[in-house]
DNA sequence: GCCCCTCTGTTACAATATTCACAATTCTCA
DNA sequence: TGAGAATTGTGAATATTGTAACAGAGGGGC
């Protein structure tokens, strides 16, 4: 099975547009409806679902609950991820305190860091650990994603570190390029560099 | 001058390797080199650079400072942005207080909120203004860039507003794809999404 | 039951994006 | 000064991604 990447990243839009219309009571959706909420073509819509299976009716459209329950499984949304956080500093308990992740099924259960100064405190309902423990808690509490929210220096012996231990997934909020072994997934998250391809367009404006 | 969009979103993560070439104290780099930073192909560089000017030197490669200078020129990073942001509650309150805008040109010089529990209220060094104002403070102070961060269900009605008031660029935290007329360019911040596209490449291994 | 309208899944095509490959230029050093 | 090594900028080749178009299936109305 051979899926784009960009396809893949598409995928948890729809579920999201999906479940919104479900919310609004509606049943049944077409492609060109989506399209519609999602600023893109029919085609396209249609063109990614195939690479899964064929979802839909002709002369219908697609069941929104059970395209819904097929997206979810195609992701792995079925299950809950549990996640743990490194660096609680500023941002590292802005994370652990947001409440977006918790509906979709990710759970951060274990927050870690370097400094003594964090060490023993307690940030939303974890206390805080010292690095040390990472590789026990990993394993003790099946934590499979790392989400990393360390000063750009920190970050890359931190994911090194988070990858010898076995995670393959990883969250970061750092602001650096990190370099990751391949078959280890990164999304970076990073509003100054969102920001900066804005400026681009802004400039002349 | 046509350049993708693609090769722009690339761009500052140009901008950010170099300025750590920089501060490491070199003093010119070559398209194979900063490859290797960015786990890149040397003529993907080439290339994109190729669309702005003729920056390198045979032989040498990039004298970084000049790069520097006209990567940020063509970015629009020379000058001071002035954002606004729009919800003060968890998450807006984190955006305030992150760090990382400011070193970068990035100021956010005015909040509001729509609700009455938190307008007069100061967060960072700013007081919490209630959404009418909204008009009189983007021309005042002279805003270009909307930050939103409300709930998903007041983000459309938000950035409508933002639009009509001036703004071009806006930077979404809200948890929804809104649609904007053409001519605005909006990024998205979304670690749920990001995560909802990862758990796929996770969920077999 | 039949016609007509709708809408999917898919194939063929078009547009974009990336990589290759090489002439041209610069630097180094004997 | 000249030969050899390094590295750019770019046009051509390849690969990837997106769009269009259409055959065929499903549903509704009469």
């Amino acid at each position: 099975m051979d899926v784009p990447e960009v396809v893949v990243l598409r995928l948890p839009l729809y579920v999201r547009a999906l479940t919104q219309l479900q919310r609004e009571g509606a049943e049944v959706v077409s492609s060109h409806q989506l399209g519609g909420r999602l600023q893109m073509t029919p085609a396209q819509i249609r063109k990614d679902l195939s690479y899964f299976g064929r979802f839909g009716k002709q002369g219908r459209g697609y069941n929104i609950e059970f395209l819904l329950d097929e997206l979810r499984d195609i992701l792995g949304l079925t299950r809950e991820w549990r996640a743990c956080l490194i660096g609680v500093g500023r941002l590292g308990r802005a994370i652990i305190n947001y409440t977006g992740f918790a509906p979709e099924g990710f759970s951060i259960v274990a927050a870690f860091d370097s400094s003594q100064r964090h060490i023993g405190t307690t940030v939303g309902d974890l206390t805080v650990r010292p690095m040390e423990d990472l590789s026990h808690a990993i394993s003790d509490q099946r934590v499979t994603i790392g989400i990393v929210a360390v000063p750009a220096v920190q970050a890359q012996s931190v994911i090194d570190t988070l990858v010898e231990n076995g995670i393959h997934g990883i969250l970061n909020y750092a602001p650096v390029a990190p370099h990751v072994p391949m078959g280890i997934v990164m999304r970076n998250i990073d509003p100054v560099i969102s920001l900066q391809s804005m400026t681009f367009y802004l400039k002349d404006a």
